[in-house]
DNA sequence: TATAAACCTTCCAGTCACTGGAAGCAAAAG
DNA sequence: CTTTTGCTTCCAGTGACTGGAAGGTTTATA
């Protein structure tokens, strides 16, 4: 299978996958004419990769899940605290951005927002140490 | 004030302020010996840099405000718009990441989570197209 | 059969917002 | 006077791609 189709069939981007390649995250054979040859088993894992990139695993998490996919002898635990461990940085970027939510909404509601030049939020971002 | 000053001032680091100056956003004057000296003005724009970051805003839309936060005859209305941008920027961030959770969670639910190889999460990485 | 188009290859550079480190002056402390 | 700290520039790397150039291959069409 050609570059292209394993695209389509993925989802992923045929510069993603040359990409995905040279980091070492899939093997594809080599045609004689240098073309990449995608095996079904390859398009597998580049399936993995698509939906755990789109689930927020970094590169080096898809590359333990593929490792796990890969062994036959797995523990099922292992993939589950790998997810577990994903969920929980996940859980802190919500709880991250929900105060930065509160933070901009709050600014916002002091601005009054017409043409004269003052401004709560200028203020407010001038006004003390940032931390 | 030399850059270490600045930085224990604004919390930035010496190195991103560095880079701060190098992309243009402030441009302190330099003394005989060719150290940087930061102004009351510069080190103002610094904690609005910092502190704006902290809100999530780009550095691009950090130039947006520092060029309004410089400009006397500005209207209020346009601060106001560029956090209303961010705070909206936020919420689809925020709402993403919902789902994202929401998927992980089900997964790992489903996942026993013991010494067997077989998975629950592994099947639905690689079941379908990714998307 | 000629040619155009679509597809493949590699390599280089850029993105964003820093961050680390090396090599070399300048200033302050002991 | 020496050590330490602080400052300077420059180069390279991060993560995860993305765009583009220059060129070879295959396929479709006139």
């Amino acid at each position: 299978m050609n570059i292209g189709t394993a695209a389509t069939q993925t989802g992923l981007p045929v510069k993603t996958i040359r990409y995905y390649e040279e980091i070492g995250l899939v093997t594809p054979d080599r045609r004689a004419n240098g073309y990449r040859d995608f095996s079904e088993a390859c398009v597998e894992q580049l399936r993995l990769l698509a939906q755990a990139r789109h689930l927020g695993f970094s590169l080096e998490e898809c590359r333990r899940l593929l490792s796990l996919s890969a062994d036959e002898g797995r523990a099922s635990r292992d993939v589950r605290a790998l997810a577990l461990q994903n969920l929980e940085a996940v859980r802190e970027k919500i709880a991250s951005l929900s105060a930065l939510e509160a933070q901009l909404q709050r600014l916002i509601a002091q601005c009054h927002g017409d043409d004269a030049p003052d401004c709560a939020i200028l203020d407010d971002l001038m006004g003390q140490r940032g931390n």
